[in-house]
DNA sequence: AATGAATGAGCTTTCATTCAT
DNA sequence: TATGAATGAAAGCTCATTCAT
């Protein structure tokens, strides 16, 4: 009795998961270069030869992972996709991003790494600039909408911030509590733009 | 006859340092696991032998960078060491951190990345974590000292503020000028002490 | 499709073997430290990668063909271990270690040549001391029940003819013909006990 | 006020020795492959360079040291050069193979260690061959004069006993004294010439 | 689809030896 | 005579990747 297509498919996209989850779990543990294939296809329960029928390289894998995590930051801004930032998206992205993070920090651990390869980076800001930018204009909009007298460096300020807590919320939780610091940063963002 | 004490002594110290700026600038730009000792050696115009005749390896280089750094970082906090922040202090250190990234990007640039990659931060948690803890408790008492009604809070607020804000001038110096990013941050922090 | 478990485990066990074959005939021909896994590869016909897929380190190779050597020797003492020494037994293992060496010349050169290093002498010591002490006092048992008049001292000196005997045997049989050597010493060994 | 010809020659003279020493000692307590120029320099007091000028290699070093040994073993044999070995030359030469182990253990250990190994055994048996086998001829005679059945049989045997208990003696003294042991191997060499 | 034996390039590190001074 | 900085070849070892089965 063989399996349907549709069957075969499934299962692949599972297993495909499966390592993904567990090189996940390794790089973010013990980094990217200090994990070996072997390690991830262990913990997946696979072997070398099927990880690398799943993916092209160690670094496909990688790759596949920064992807996924960008593409989920960025669905919980401009909710309705006009182009145009309100005050309660602006206060959903903030929020859904420090909840983002409490739902995977093993996932957040890792990306924070990373960015910060500069050989990375460079790869990532090619593919994902376009779109970082365009956030960073619907901020700026944002700012001048609320009344800011130095748009441009309100908006430094408040990335700065968001950017600084999201940081020390992955790397150091026990210092810094999710909550308490989604609060605080959330009003903070709204007291910081100089209005007077 | 041999070279006197004197001769050796600043050979060694010339070539040492040498060989610590071509680690540095490699670290940075390719990230400590991606740079071999081949390649530090080649571009500091040694072989790989002397290099270990300098350094017992090649994690012997990051530590001497790491602790450089983390050393002049500190020369700019409670500069009369009387274990007691005032108000002058504090800004000369939020304005000294934003002036020595200006004065050195390639090694702030390195130590970001490497203080995110979790292998090497722990080890560096374990040298440097209690250093890093009595100034987060003079920072405590300095926001006290200026009135806050919740320290906890604004502490947590500032302090993200501050990485974020370095870390963002470190990796996209094009968007985000030094001494503007300075000034406001400077100025936010101040303003983010809340007093009513 | 993959091979069975079976399949595997055989292929794991004779290439496993190939490479310890390889590994005792370099060593023994030009010692340890002077072979290098490379040789040791080359010699089996596999790659250096292989080699340590089998084996932790070269350390460990070693290990385990000091390991088989050393449990061959005590099989042939005290058959039926009981923890006494007949005089049969006694004969049969004076005669079986000289038989022992003649069927594998190779590991007993190997052997001897190790154990005088100081360096890995030591840690042989720690694992197989406790054995070689045990021997030492089933023999001095049986030199006591023989009417030894100075066990101790007999003791010493037919333990010197024996290890002496294996040894010429071992580094220089042209000289000493291992079968004429093996009486001669077998009927030695009860001539050297001082019964008057 | 230079110093004389002859006082230059001094100085070299105790130089070298002084470095054999160190080397010696190092390879007796670590072996000879683990133990680097370096070290022996280091120990010595001298630089690398010096020890070279003395020497033309780490192998030539340890050449030296067994060329020393090996003719202060066969200077207390045939005392009066006649080619004949009288009763008290053959135990004067036994007892003070012992002696003089008791006098320079190091010395002792590291020269057993060495020619276990082959690949210097067997250039060694190519300098020191010849008189080698002048000893086991003039043994040989010794053994016939004293009324030995089968001579050929009893020098092996005899010859097993001594070095194997010159051996013991070095590896392992705290079980194997050494005055205990001349005494008894020297009486046991006599009792073991089959005269009946 | 699945296995894991096998490869080989490249890594970190060591050290005997040389040589300018 | 004496120094130690400097070299370079080779060591032990790792691991991403391939491929016969």
């Amino acid at each position: 009795m063989p399996r349907s297509q549709k069957q075969y498919k499934e299962i692949r996209k599972q297993k495909k998961q499966l390592i993904l989850d567990s090189a996940l779990e390794l790089f973010a543990e013990n980094g990217f270069h200090s994990t070996s294939m072997s390690k991830v296809a262990q913990k997946a329960g696979v072997s070398k030869g099927l990880a690398y029928n799943y993916f092209e390289s160690k670094q496909d894998i990688l790759d596949e992972i920064i992807k996924t995590g960008f593409d989920s930051i960025y669905s919980n801004f401009d909710l309705n996709h006009d182009g145009i930032l309100t005050r309660e998206e602006f206060e959903h992205f903030i929020r859904n991003s420090f909840k983002a993070i409490g739902k995977n920090r093993k996932f957040w651990k890792l990306y924070s790494a990373i960015i910060m390869q500069s050989d990375i980076a460079e790869s990532m800001m090619e593919k994902y600039g376009d779109r970082s930018q365009i956030i960073m204009q619907m901020l700026n909009q944002f700012i001048k909408t609320m009344g800011s007298k130095d748009p441009e460096g309100d908006l430094m300020v408040i990335s700065s911030l968001v950017k600084g807590s999201l940081l020390v919320v992955i790397s150091a939780p026990e210092f810094f509590p999710l909550k308490q610091l989604e609060d605080k940063v959330t009003e903070a963002c709204f007291r910081l733009i100089t209005t007077k």
